[in-house]
DNA sequence: AGCGGAGTTGCAAGCGCTTCCAGTTCGGAC
DNA sequence: GTCCGAACTGGAAGCGCTTGCAACTCCGCT
């Protein structure tokens, strides 16, 4: 394995210079920096990781933890947060702790405590007292994604707003009875179902709606649970809602296949709107809120490094949390109700 | 940040003992390794990945190279070595290549090269020579799943034969005019495409049919893409197939929407088969032929660190390829042919 | 009693970098 | 011409572990 003292004396200098050139920290003449980048580039030289990072207590690499790995939001944010990691010079470890309680639990007590990385970034994490505990002691810095941590700089999305929107457009069309399938289940952070039906209650009672609590269901976020749970609301034709609102693409997805399994039209007899913008909802043609979760992801990088850049310690001002962009956009699910 | 002095002191013996007694490399007696657990526990002292991998040239992490996220066939590989690596007390750093040509350069010119990781598994890539030449000269095991690439080590389905079962589910059922929505196009390796093809018409012409070329058209793997697809064979009812045969359970579905959009009923006027048996499979009915992806990923992560457990140089008998197991799953999107 | 060997343990030398500190050079100000 | 400071460079001390080697302790044997 080719080692800085290669390059230094490739050059003709010292090891420190190279380190130096390399990095960029500390003063070095222009004509030896050149020198030094074209050695390595020749000798195909690349810093240790280990020994940078044992040295210099940076590692440059970040670790990124999420509930799940299969969920299209969740790879959205994590490939745009890999990409501007990598676009940095930065590793990106993962930590899905979708693997069961052990490896939730080893992950919390052992892997994050390995000096491996130089910060965290957490998305949409639900999690236990005891592991924001551990997530403080760790003392690097953390940008939370979407799961508002305590104490921890969070980016999120306003839920309540985003829900607004969307039931605003359903009762700006006519609609007066609005289904929602809301979030919720399993390792999700559950502040978000809740807030987007809290959003989706304000919209209606701003519209003059009382809400009707039997035209709220939870699913799980997936086609499937979002195919349950509008089939049983459009079971009844005389009870039928003309529009629904899903906490989730997916789920509103799962609605409109549900709409034209029993032969209702979306959206003549049906208006489905959900939220993500997720990739298949153009194929659906569904209205829907888009989050924009890669911008999320490459916020979220783009805060941490800034954090390590001013070599600060992990902020303390955790309750400068930031919002984020959303947009209704409207495609043809959504119309007025049937007469 | 305490360190293994603290330990040692605590217990009252050498750091070197103490590494031994964690680390399990050498002797230690029983009632020193119980104590030394013990202190370490109780001191919540956790090894600092970069002083150990920096002294012992080991870093207990795996490099994971996958082309997408979000792509469910990735996800679930993935998130199987997540799984697999933690339980073994390994940590993952992941290269998605999905970020474009210049983060791809800089994984296979810089990052690989950081000594960061101890194994590599590449999940599906496919790859230039050059950058076969790179990962060669890393130096360090590696495992492939899926996309062959010459020279290493690989866990591969056995493309041929999951397609011509596929197809022979439906030449047995009497189909004589089956279409093949095949894989194509964009960083996918391209023998997974072809060599699904070979084996439908391999099905097709033991069965007497000779292969009309007019029924095979590519798509991108997505549920869009299938569905563009599909209709295009469904268009002409002259001339519409009986069966389709999907290279992929996305375009399967993708064809399932297409024929129900145009009054045709799956099974009775359609069947469909696809490969993989993705997590929507299910809920649509799809027959298909299960992977298994996460079976994948765990028995990757399973050869990779027999090797490195082995302290073995990289395996040179690269050409020990494994097949994997995969099932035909009959569910109800396939039965006869109209009469 | 003396000895050889197995089982443990400690010593100390690194692993390959970074960075503090001190030295050197050079240009300008006086 | 001298002096001072700024700009650059090299020496060397670690960073926190691992591990080869030597030392030491018990045994059971002869």
């Amino acid at each position: 394995m080719i080692g800085i003292d290669d390059v230094a004396r490739a050059v003709g200098v010292s090891p420190a210079t190279v380190s130096r050139a390399l990095s960029g920290r500390g003063p070095v003449s222009e004509a030896t920096r050149q020198q030094v980048l074209e050695a390595a580039r020749e000798l195909g030289y690349v810093v240790s990781s280990n020994a940078s990072g044992l040295a210099s207590g940076r590692t440059r690499a970040v670790g990124v933890i999420v509930p799940f790995l299969n969920r299209w939001f969740y790879a959205q944010v994590l490939e745009a947060a890999q990409n501007a990691l990598l676009a940095a010079g930065y590793d990106l470890t993962l930590y899905n702790l979708g693997g069961g309680v052990d490896t939730r639990r080893s992950v919390f007590e052992q892997f994050l405590f390995r000096q491996r990385v130089d910060g965290l970034i957490a998305i949409s994490l639900e999690v236990t007292t005891e592991e924001v505990r551990r997530l403080h002691e760790i003392g690097k810095p953390i940008v939370c994604v979407g799961g508002p941590i305590p104490g921890l700089r969070t980016l999120s999305i306003d839920d309540i707003e985003i829900s607004r929107i969307a039931t605003d457009h359903l009762t700006a069309l006519g609609h007066r009875r609005i289904a929602h399938i809301a979030g919720g289940g399993g390792g999700y952070d559950f502040h978000l179902p809740l807030n987007r039906r809290v959003g989706y209650e304000l919209a209606l009672r701003n519209a003059g709606i009382e809400p009707d609590p039997g035209l709220v269901e939870p699913a799980d976020f997936t086609i499937a649970g979002g195919h349950a749970v509008a089939a049983r609301f459009l079971a009844d034709p005389e009870r039928r809602p003309t529009a629904i609102f899903a906490a989730s693409d997916e789920m509103a997805i799962g609605a409109i296949l549900a709409a034209r399994e029993i032969g209702l039209r979306v959206p003549e007899d049906l208006s489905v709107v959900g939220i993500d913008d997720h990739e298949l909802a153009p194929f659906f043609g569904l209205t829907t809120v888009a989050q924009y979760p890669g911008n999320q992801g490459a916020r979220a990088v783009e805060l941490l490094l800034s954090e390590l850049g001013r070599d600060a310690a992990p902020s303390e001002d955790g309750e400068g949390n930031e919002p984020l962009g959303f947009d209704l956009v409207i495609r043809s699910t959504t119309a007025a109700p049937p007469a």
